[in-house]
DNA sequence: GCCAACGTTGGC
DNA sequence: GCCAACGTTGGC
């Protein structure tokens, strides 16, 4: 079993989202960076456990915890012109992007900010926490789910 | 809204 | 294969 992280805007997509689906269940599309994509399609599994991230936005942090409940396969929205995720270089018998599905497992009644996390030296050298970083998909050590998880518990008393 | 960091593209 | 130009991400 592994540990992930996910980003969204939650402009765009947020946790809410995600709970009005219907089996609080979506597929995560529109991925578009290799790195990300190869850890969709060869190393999610289902039954992982992911954070769910919302970044662009006002507080940037962990909202809560989703879990893979189907692995790697070929995101369709990379097939349709009309869509905002289409790739002309991806087709049905050569699919360049995937995507896993994920059901929300718990809403965090409190968002772990990122400023938060930063203040942790136990978190220290998370990709992350890291400058610049933009991966949208990214593993997570044990050690610092279960951190995340004692920081969560500690907020909400 | 700004801007630094990053990934991708394309000319050479 | 190099690298400048460009578009995007995402914190602030």
């Amino acid at each position: 079993m592994q540990y992930w992280l996910v980003k969204s805007e939650p402009d765009a997509f947020g946790i809410d989202d995600l709970a009005n689906m219907p089996d609080q269940t979506e597929h995560w599309d529109g991925v578009r960076n290799y790195q990300a994509r190869n850890f969709m399609r060869d190393e999610m599994k289902c039954g992982d456990q992911v954070f769910f991230y919302h970044s662009n936005c006002k507080e940037p942090g962990i909202v809560g915890i989703v879990e893979v409940v189907r692995e790697g396969y070929p995101d369709h929205t990379a097939f349709d012109p009309e869509g905002k995720y289409y790739d002309p270089k991806s087709d049905p018998d050569r699919p360049r992007w995937y995507m896993v599905d994920v059901k929300l497992v718990q809403r965090f009644r409190q968002t772990i900010s990122l400023s938060s996390m930063k203040t942790r030296p136990e978190l220290e050298g998370m990709r992350l926490l890291q400058k610049g970083n933009r991966l949208s998909v990214m593993p997570i050590a044990p050690e610092h789910w279960q951190v995340i998880l004692d920081l969560y518990r500690e907020n909400i008393g």
